[in-house]
DNA sequence: GGGTTATGTCGCAGGAGTGTCGCAGGTAGG
DNA sequence: CCTACCTGCGACACTCCTGCGACATAACCC
């Protein structure tokens, strides 16, 4: 599954290493050098965890962690300089999840991310039925279960399936496949989603070549039997 | 079940002193030399008591229990030294639920900190089993059992075992059991967590090339058998 | 029907993920 | 001081994944 990223931060050259280190870990990745921009983001795009500056112009970043906090439980990390450590204490206390100063190590960023994705991916999956037909996903044990027998299935594989399941049905496009799946950088490639679809027919259909759960709309994307 | 104690404590001697004897005791220790790690890595982990030095570099140890307060129910227990008995008072008004003055007694820490630990006691998981198969934990002992009979494993190696069975099936993936046994610091590391699982296989396993209990999600981590 | 485009099919090669094992520094205990 | 064990690390082997390209086939449009 692709989480995205939301980097609110005003310095071009900082914004531009947090989207290369992030797109290198597989996020999506949402940007904005404000934090009126930032929040009208937030609340259309739904990211799953947002990066924010203290320092920034007009609004300051302060401000944005409460109105997030206000609006959304979307964890929130702050991102610091040095100096301003007392800020850090006002930011966790206006409802910021963790924080990173600078110059950080990407690194340590990155497991912080991770951290906090964990964290606010539990409570989700947990209800959620991702059923079609016989087949049966599990994400507690990432296992696919065709009428009760175990499929052997690969992690890009589980994912999609997952996707298209939760879809309940509607189609989904190449594109839409790509970025939730792969992520962004994998925009543009040719046939790589046919391929896993071609593959994951032969794994879950009775006959591949006449497809009863996995369906093809042509010049649209793929979607589940309802 | 295994309890965690975290220690905020910026000399190092007395931080080790602390370490042996927790772990001693059976506890999982985090450690943190000053208030800012201290907050976040509470906020990462959730131990079950918080030992803080008053005296800490930067920001005050009172500060650090505030925060702490503000946000979480775990117990603090302040380490403070004889002289300034009346920052206890403002420890105490500031949160906290017991303290110790240095030079302290380790018997008498332990025994306040079983004390904290039985107050906060959660209808939680009071008698947890951790068994799994012919695999059987003793978390009072450290020891593993396998078809009753006892077999050495170190400590990291029980603490991992701890944390998959208690996992009931679910994946585990690398980074989450490097966080969870081998704590914050670590993350990043490389094949540690595969040799170690693969250590634990030739000790519980019939046969450790093909293993029926500590199973392989290729692409997630690692599972036990349901 | 013929041309065109979209999708299915399948083998291949590079690479990622994991198992295996020996080594060496560190640590605890005697 | 010595010994045994623990533990992180790196090297190598092996499996499986996966993107790609080439061709076949099916759907669509005129």
């Amino acid at each position: 599954m692709i989480r995205t990223v939301m980097v609110v931060e005003d310095d071009d050259a900082i914004r531009m290493v947090l989207r290369t280190n992030l797109e290198d870990e597989g996020y999506r990745v949402l940007e904005a050098t404000t934090a009126e921009q930032g929040l009208l983001i937030v609340q259309d795009e739904q990211p799953d965890v947002v990066l924010v500056d203290l320092r920034l112009p007009g609004i300051h970043g302060l401000d944005l962690v409460r109105s997030l906090r206000a609006t959304s439980q979307v964890p929130i990390i702050i991102v610091t300089a040095q100096t301003d450590s007392h800020d850090v204490v006002a930011g966790l206390e206006a409802g910021a999840d963790d924080y990173v100063t600078k110059p950080f190590v990407a690194k340590e960023l990155m497991a912080r991310i991770r951290t906090q994705l964990r964290r606010s991916a539990q409570p989700e999956e947990g209800g959620e039925d991702l059923t079609c037909g016989p087949i049966e996903l599990h994400p507690d044990t990432a296992e696919v279960m065709r009428n009760g027998e175990q499929v052997p299935v690969s992690r890009i594989e589980f994912f999609v399936l997952a996707e298209l399941i939760s879809a309940k049905g509607r189609v989904l496009s190449r594109d839409h496949l790509l970025r939730k799946v792969w992520g962004y950088g994998n925009a543009g490639d040719g046939r790589v989603v046919d391929n896993l679809i071609y593959r994951l027919r032969n794994k879950i259909e009775d006959d591949p070549a006449n497809p009863e759960l996995l369906l093809t709309v042509r010049g649209f994307g793929y979607r589940m039997k309802a």
